[in-house]
Order: C-alpha cells, then structure tokens, then sequence
DNA sequence: CACATTTGTATCGTATCACGATCTATTATG
DNA sequence: CATAATAGATCGTGATACGATACAAATGTG
C-alpha cells in the first residue's frame, strides 16, 4: 500500500515512452489505411481474417474474439467492408446462422499492399517499439527484486 | 512488382498475432481505464503528461505531438479530463497563449493505479508481445535475405 | 415432435474520439 | 503599428465501440 506499490519518475517516463511508441505504429497504421481507401479497424479486420490460424473459421464471432470487439461491433465493420467491395459473407454451409466472411480480389490486394508496408515500418521502427518495452520491463517491480 | 514483393501465408499469420497481442493489451488498457472511470485516451494524455521528458513543457502542443494526434483533439481530451476533475489548466507564464496542463491530486490517483495495473500487465503479457514482433522481423524480407 | 433455450447475426441509439474548417487571442516581424 | 505566425478553442461530420434489443437457425427437453 505504501512505497512498496510506488513508481519512480523514470518509470512513468518508461510507460508512456512505451505507450509512444504503440501509438507512433499505429498512427503509421492508420495514415497508411486511409491511403489506400480503409479505415485502421477495416485493415485490422482484414489481416484478422486473412491470418487466420489454420482450421479457424472466419465467421463474424470468430472475427470479434480475435479483435477482442463485441460481435455487433464486427458486424458493422463487415458492413463498411462489404460496401467498400473488400469482402464478401457467405451463409455458412454447415450452421446456417453463421456469416463466413471472404475477401474479394480487391480486399486481398488493398490488404498485400498494406501488409508489405506495415512489415517495412516495423523491420524500422520495431526495434525502437521493442526497446521501450523492455524498458518497462527492466525497472519493474520483479526485475528490480530479483 | 512480383514475387519479391509477395507475402506467405505464414507471414500475414505473423502480422496477424502481432496486432492481436497489440489489441489485447490496448483491450486491457481500455476496460482498465474504464473501471477508473476514465476513458483510454485520457489515460494516455494523462501518462503523457505525467511522464513528460525533463525539460518539455505540458502544453496542449506538445501533448497533441506526443500522442500523435492534431492539437484540437487534445483540447477536447483536455476539456473531458477537466470536466472530470483529473487536470487543470493554467495559462502559459511566459507566452499567455500557451496552456500548461497539471494533473490533480485526483489526476495523480488514477494514473498511479493505472500505471501499476499496466505495469503489472505487461509483466505477464509483454513477452509475448514481443515475441510476436520478433517473429514478424525474423521472417522478414530483409532477415530472409540477410 | 412441439417448444423453450441457446447461439449467431443484425439493428438502433448513444458516447468517445479524430479530423478539417474556422475563429479568437497573443506574440513575433517587417 | 500593421501584418503574419502561433497557440488554443469551437463546430460539424464520420468512424468506431458499446449496451439493449430483435430475429433466425440450431439444439435440448419433456
């Protein structure tokens, strides 16, 4: 309850270095996105889908666990991406309730192109994202105890 | 333009994990934020404040610039946080068109709760976390090359 | 097999957030 | 001092997320 719990200057300076380093990708995420005609959440959505582990279903609610968003707030993504032509539903074959969502030829090459550039800001920044956690990490609690 | 540029499967898998270890600590961040009663994004303007570099002034400005985002929507940010009780603003001493920004005690309470529920989080989380950026540099163009 | 329950998706209303465009106040400059 | 540049603030719009609610298909129970 006391010092025990506390935290130095460095270390909030630690936390929101790194929580500026999640928001400079993301912002690169974002500006990438609307460059080629999608919103952040849409491109996630996309990837989601498209790195599917093997064997998993893209179904809406499969979608949402894997953004960690209620399954009605998948349902309004895959409205916008349907209207912007990225994807198709699909009625499932075997459980007819269920939605499979796939991407079209366009959905698939809006997602390659922004793939290869979020890969080529990461191989830049990632090391930068990566040390910043670990300096969280490094002044913890447990690091400092041990 | 054609293979050189291409994407495996496994590689849109990486990106994929990597976003999904990125959503599920902002997901965290989030639902903790809310049970402080505050929302994320004035958590982050709050650890941004409080974790300013020495030397740098907490203005409207330079916290728009931290968190990537344009001054006006960090003035509604600090128009929430105000309204919440969590900050106060104080015209610039120097230049009286600059607004310095101070966290309350209030402020204080719910970032320092805040910043040990995130610090412990990434404790438990953080490796995977970066873990899934390794595996996405690791199979990157460049690494394959290399 | 009829009917209640569960499950998957969809719709509606509301709040946060970000942005562009525009405005005011203060400071800097020619 | 007139004008430009800078720091904030305000307004309107669109994307997003959520809770509450609805509906349809599948499943369980008597």
């Amino acid at each position: 309850m006391s010092k025990a719990g506390d935290l130095t200057p460095g270390q909030y300076r630690d936390l929101a270095e790194f929580r500026r380093q999640i928001r400079r990708f993301l912002h690169f995420s974002e500006a990438t996105a609307k460059e080629h005609g999608i919103e952040a959440r849409q491109h996630q959505l996309l990837l989601a889908v498209h790195g599917l582990p093997e064997g998993a279903n893209p179904t809406i609610r499969e979608i949402a666990s894997r953004l960690f968003i209620q399954h009605h707030s998948a349902v309004e993504l895959v409205n916008r991406l349907e209207l912007a032509g990225a994807i198709v539903r699909r009625p499932g074959a075997r459980d007819r309730r269920e939605v499979w969502v796939r991407l079209t030829p366009a959905g698939r090459a809006i997602l390659r192109k922004l793939a290869l550039a979020h890969r080529t800001e990461l191989e830049r920044s990632g090391p930068e994202l990566a040390q910043s956690l670990n300096s969280v990490l490094r002044h913890s609690r447990r690091a400092m105890a041990s």
